[in-house]
DNA sequence: AGTGATATACACCGATCGGTTTCCTTTCGT
DNA sequence: ACGAAAGGAAACCGATCGGTGTATATCACT
């Protein structure tokens, strides 16, 4: 019995969705997300409306997962500076992982040019909330300009994310906590 | 008499070659790529050997004027500093434009997961060369890390041009110069 | 057992992909 | 003025693209 029997096809394609778009790229066929998934075409296009929607629902549905990836395991006693390390120490970790290629939602934004399709929409909304997740720690740290220090810890955590992901830097030495730490100093936030 | 006129078929190849994928991804079409030049297909395979091969040519044609782009116009009389900041400068003042959609050689990179691929080599060496002129930079600066500070300033330059690239933000109010700045105080350079 | 919904397999659609070939015109050296 | 060579237009190749139509099989429910 493999690990997907027990999925509804639409989450059997959801899945293979994500992890295909994730590894290959968007442009990815359909005729292969179905044969990953074991579904056929015809039900594929039962569940969605198009190619275009059934990434954007794929990447949606990842969300949940994504956000509690990255939040503290016990954010009650964590202090906001160390919430926000977090976040980027779960990034050196998954970085080191043989099939790591970045985040899927900045590697969306980045292929897809177009900012109207229905999956950049749904990855811009991800990286906007990352933000405000940011600049209300940052602002509960007592960060001199919280809007300014969210918008620095975005710019590194898509910068080190898309140079993992490419293959031309490694975050297993601390390279982003360490750019992190002398932002969050700089920017005064306890 | 249109612009491309005195330009050589292989160039203008080149030149279309650069512009559409840069627009559209590297997966626009060689009959669109011909069409744009005003070459035959056929010319086109006898000057290149694949699609491959022209888009990696076409990347290598602009390192040149990438580079020059990025550098200090009195190299002389600045400081290891002022040359730093003067990449984030020319950054923030060419992400304003319309038809700006990030760092042509890390969407390569993003783009073609197959890091073998001939465009995907180009862009990585260029990726290489740029963190090695921050850490020449870095050491003469005084950095007490030059190696840690050149791998910080190409994440923060690589996140900007991404996510400005993708219309998720806005460095025009200075913000790559800011975390630049806060990055070489920490590391103490002059 | 019968029925309606759901899923499959598979041929098919026009369009486009990267790449090749054929034919014809233009250009250039002599 | 002539012949070779280069270049352009377009047909053509098999493969794949996103998407549909059709006929068959499987399933739950009564």
């Amino acid at each position: 019995m493999a690990s997907t029997d027990k999925l509804s096809p639409r989450d059997r394609l959801l899945d293979a969705a994500a992890r295909l778009s994730y590894r290959d790229g968007v442009s990815v066929g359909i005729e292969a997300l179905c044969r990953e998934a074991g579904v056929s075409k015809r039900s594929m296009y039962q569940f969605f409306d198009s190619k275009d929607a059934m990434l954007a629902a794929s990447l949606e549905q990842r969300v949940p997962g994504y956000d509690a990836q990255l939040a503290h395991p016990d954010p009650r006693s964590a202090s906001p500076r160390e919430r926000v390390l977090h976040v980027f120490g779960r990034l050196e970790r998954a970085s080191v992982s043989a099939d790591y290629h970045g985040c899927p939602y900045l590697a969306v934004l980045v292929e897809l040019k177009n900012p109207e399709h229905p999956a950049s929409i749904v990855a811009r909304t991800v990286k906007e909330r990352l933000a405000e997740t940011f600049r209300a720690e940052a602002e509960r740290g007592g960060a001199r300009d919280p809007e300014l220090l969210a918008r620095q810890l975005v710019l590194v955590f898509d910068g080190a994310s898309a140079r993992a992901g490419a293959g031309v830097e490694r975050l297993d030495d601390g390279l982003a906590t360490k750019t992190v730490t002398a932002l969050l100093d700089a920017a005064g936030m306890e």
